[in-house]
DNA sequence: CAGAATCCGGCGAGATACTG
DNA sequence: CAGTATCTCGCCGGATTCTG
């Protein structure tokens, strides 16, 4: 019987858990997949980003540089110039996630119809309970 | 000059931005990193994943159910049982998630060492702030 | 330009109670 | 057992204002 289930933690406060609420945030996500080797700036990212607050985006970048997954490198001229790149692990994780985007760009189609053919079950449903005397 | 950046996307409202914002749920993420193969009841996703309450576990359930990433089978039993799979799309964005929980655990320690160094240039930083009169 | 600080409103999510 | 339904509170995150 090779019943191999790969049973991994559990506990909603091991290490693994705490790193994938990291991970699968919804800005960090964004930002480890656009940072692709090159350096980008804030206000670049900002940009790049569409949708995020300046507030986010900061609290997100610090929240990556304190992972060692994002350097922060400041440079001392008028106006400041701040650039954000990859680190080595950061990078290896741009490469894990990169799969993820390519598999939403590969089954996006799929998802869609799938969405809209449950929707449409769902509101035959609706249909039906709303006149259930008929007849 | 191979200025090759990958420049996906970009608009919030954009298909894939969706996706990935369903896609890298905590709950939906840990939902399909634990339905391998087999199939699970309720109640057993609900124990197997600590921390998520009746509500939250439903309501990730009808989500995924709604992409055709998983199959909902009721058995109309006394007491009810009801069975959730993964679709043969669920099961290749498995394998996805898959590699990312197994990249969160490769390196689960250089993350907890960063933020350990982060968390101490940070406070030692706030300590010189502190008195920078001294002296 | 790249933030830090503050305020505050909405809604995500937990707790509880009820049901087929 | 596997849900719905309802209420409520916390805090996430947006908007705004102020600096180096």
């Amino acid at each position: 019987m090779d019943d191999q289930v790969v049973q991994w933690d559990t506990r909603a406060d091991c290490d693994v858990r705490k790193i994938l609420d990291r991970v699968a945030d919804k800005w960090s996500l964004l930002v480890i997949a656009l940072l692709d080797r090159r350096t980008m700036r804030f206000s670049e990212l900002r940009r790049a980003i569409d949708g995020v607050s300046q507030r986010m985006l900061t609290v997100t970048l610090r929240q990556l540089e304190r992972d060692g997954l994002v350097t922060r490198t400041v440079y001392p001229v008028v106006p400041p110039r701040v650039e954000y790149e990859l680190t080595a692990l950061g990078f290896s994780l741009h490469e894990v996630i990169k799969s993820l985007v390519v598999w939403t760009e590969e089954h996006q189609r799929e998802i869609s119809d799938a969405r809209t053919a449950y929707d449409e079950r769902t509101t035959e449903e609706e249909r039906l309970l709303q006149a259930p005397m008929a007849r």
